[in-house]
DNA sequence: TGATTATATAAGTATATCGTTATATATTTG
DNA sequence: CAAATATATAACGATATACTTATATAATCA
């Protein structure tokens, strides 16, 4: 594989910023709504919003409905290579429930 | 290995610039100063200087005096993990000659 | 259908980052 | 020691990025 510098640098400014490499580190525990995000990381609705929506057009994760909910979950098979990046991302399991909670409506 | 996503994102936004991002990918082929970086790069001296700066307090570089100049080279040892996030940097020796040239004094 | 709720988008602001120009530092060599 | 040269630093301006507030959209459910 041969990435050019352009398109790595971007990949490595995206991974670049706390939230969103907790974003990514929580989407390897399970899939997570919008809102338990704005929970687990102090962040406000709009900026997670805004993150995901980097993380998504950059192919890393992807989207889909549940009732009110949209989950977001990591795009592991089309970007096999991300799994390189993410070898050291730290565990943050402790920070949420293990199952997929359902929130009340 | 549990680094902090702190730490960690620092360090995937000091990797997400073309120029520093070049820089590392050129060391992987043999050490050089910073008059070849600034040619290779078509980056200006300050600019390369302060690229440079960032990697050292990184901790991803180190410098050597060789006569008139100084030789940056990739801290490899020291930061074995690099490597991880190296893996898809390309090949960029058809850029630089494959021989430390001795710069004219 | 209308109210509610989750999420997305827009617009504005603050801050960080990068590149430039000018200047300082340090080493070599005559 | 003085001149030359490679590199580093400082200061500034331009641009990009992230965060906030306000508002829009879209789906659900009574």
């Amino acid at each position: 594989m041969d990435i050019s510098i352009e398109i790595l640098s971007e990949r490595f400014k995206l991974l670049g910023d706390k939230t969103r490499l907790s974003i990514l580190a929580l989407l390897r525990e399970r899939d997570m709504c919008v809102c338990e995000f704005v929970e687990v990381l102090h962040c406000s609705q709009p900026g997670v919003s805004q993150h995901l929506k980097k993380l998504k057009q950059a192919n890393l994760v992807r989207e889909y409905r549940k009732g009110h909910w949209i989950y977001y979950q990591l795009n592991k098979e089309e970007i096999p290579e991300l799994t390189i990046y993410m070898v050291d991302i730290p565990n943050l399991k402790k920070y949420i429930d293990q199952e997929q909670v359902e929130c009340e409506a």
